[in-house]
DNA sequence: CTGAAAGCGCTTACAG
DNA sequence: CTGAAAGCGCTTACAG
């Protein structure tokens, strides 16, 4: 690998002036700019990264911090909020961090050694550690994924997950149905905030009593699956299901279908994110739509700005999400409480 | 941010013995040792990274090339290879790539500025020079997209797309389809080693003149939507479809449904990659379960052994897939061609 | 077992 | 406009 120095003397020059040259800095005669430029070509010289970092105390890169077992929301939201990184001229470092303190705790580690100028958060971390040392070397952070105000240092951008919940269960009280269950996710706020929604909503229609939740291991179709299997084994009588994510919800009407019972024949299914599939499915589902591209792109962009010292005024920003009513949820017809089919043969 | 010089003020030792420590070195005296230990604990100093790569000259990290557009097979299979790379020491860092020359050539340069210790490749490069960089270079890489042998200097660890497809068609021959089209991704080339597959085993049957490909713009849910459309809009008569990946195939079946044919009632649909959805699908998707974590674990594995210097044996590894027949495929009955019903008013 | 010194490849005041 | 020099934070022969 050729160095800085090689190039310096094959043109002639002192590395200085290549080093401007390269960075693109003012106060180089056009010529030897040229010819540094040229020799630069021929060579196919690229800097050595590490070295300017270090010197520049800086790695220009952001770090993606994101849930090892990451679904197909988040997928889609890195993508673009790495696209936009790239245009605002940064690099990308993920850390995929898991359930547990041991890898939070590498996970900071790692953040420690890595000099970014700054951090996106597609993650909940439960160590307060964490946002403290955030906060105390002053690293630069968005948010899409904590609630919004919960962590002073860190601005989310993020939708009203409590409201989007209640428009979620509006939408099937409007469609009659009075026995709706929920299916909600585990480890992350935003949970919590759909089902403050959920019960919310039951409130404001008098169905409060009616609340019948049930939570999974996680958000995935795997979850899902099962949890809706537990809440029809226990014999509960509900007509329509809200389902915290997408994915949750296809795993859901799985176990509906397994059973026999059609959806949304006998039970509407109601899912949260809008991920790309849920628009393929048969049938499609009717979900709340998050704004993944703005989201995306207001997280980076937030971030930018907070990077280059422009500071946020604050909590961040909160986006409008749409409901949308597909195929697996329709009106109750005769509004008879599902009665469960009885497991196996 | 408190660096190895004052840590070795602070106990009163040299940075060297600093050092030592740190890195795990012998020779050190214990209590010595010891010390130096606490006061690390103590400042939660971390050593700069960008330091230590300029010094060492390398990164102890292996970066993922990967397109930008990855799909859940791809999504799910560098999940697995990630963890098995930390598992043994390396970090991790994507390099999300388009399908134009452009992006190679950034991809290719940012590759060169970061001092990898090797390469695993999720994607194909269309520009050779590409692989040249990698072998003039000398940088370990490893490929679970190319075909096994493609590019010498870059082992493969993949199935046989070929004997796969020809399996999946045989499965819908056996059923008694004789009029199965295939969907065919475009890109990369194990589309074509796949679609090599279908002509082969239509060719066994004595199909051949049966072939009825159509090629979608990319592997996704859209484009397999698209291209049905397309094909049933054509109409030219089939009863099964042969899908090159597993959300080509979830498009394609939107797409039947869309014209009010059932599946598998009316066609048979197969697929391939059995990523985790397609289990939780209605009707669950019959398809080519690629062995996603033995990919996974070799892959990384053999970038492990080829960065220390144990030179691989050449071509790679090509692992078993299996047939995994579920509810969208099923046997003709009375065998009649399909005539697609004309489109909606 | 330990430290002083050199060096990794770059950038940036500083002096001209 | 340009170069010599110092320095970023680490590691590693080398000499003791």
């Amino acid at each position: 690998m050729v160095n800085i120095v090689e190039i310096a003397q094959l043109v002639g020059v002192s590395p200085s002036t290549v080093s401007r040259v390269i960075n693109g800095k003012p106060y180089v005669k056009a010529e030897k700019k040229k010819e540094i430029l040229k020799i630069v070509e021929e060579t196919g010289y690229i800097p050595n990264k590490a070295a300017r970092n270090m010197v520049l105390r800086r790695s220009f890169t952001v770090g993606i911090v994101i849930p090892d077992d990451f679904n197909m929301f988040r997928r889609q939201l890195f993508s673009i909020i790495e696209r936009h990184l790239n245009a605002f001229g940064y690099h990308t470092l993920f850390f995929f961090v898991k359930q547990d303190e041991e890898s939070e705790k590498t996970c900071l580690d790692r953040l420690k050694s890595e000099n970014l100028d700054g951090i996106i958060m597609l993650h909940e971390m439960k160590s307060p550690g964490f946002y403290r040392y955030l906060e105390s070397a002053r690293i630069p952070a968005v948010s899409t994924t904590c609630g919004s105000g919960a962590v002073p240092a860190v601005p989310t951008v993020t939708l009203d997950d409590e409201s989007a919940a209640v428009d979620a269960v509006n939408h099937l009280i409007g469609l009659g149905h009075r026995n709706i269950a929920m299916l909600n996710g585990k480890g992350f706020s935003y949970g919590n905030r759909r089902l403050d929604g959920y019960l919310k909503a039951l409130e404001a229609a008098g169905g409060r009593d009616c609340a019948l939740v049930i939570e999974a291991d996680r958000y995935s179709s795997q979850a899902g699956l099962e949890a809706m299997g537990a809440l029809l084994d226990s014999g509960a009588g509900f007509t329509a299901v809200f389902a915290s994510s997408d994915e949750l919800a296809i795993g859901a009407m799985r176990a509906l279908r397994d059973r026999g019972l059609k959806v949304p024949g006998d039970v509407s299914v109601m899912g949260f994110d809008d991920i790309d599939i849920s628009n393929y499915l048969c049938p499609r589902l009717s979900t709340i739509r998050q704004p993944i591209a703005e989201i995306g792109e207001q997280a980076a962009l937030m971030l930018h700005r907070f990077i280059r010292g422009e500071k946020e005024d604050g909590a961040g920003a909160v986006l409008p999400h749409t409901l949308v009513a597909r195929e697996s949820t329709k009106g109750t017809g005769p509004r008879v409480l599902l009665n469960p089919v009885p497991r196996g043969p």
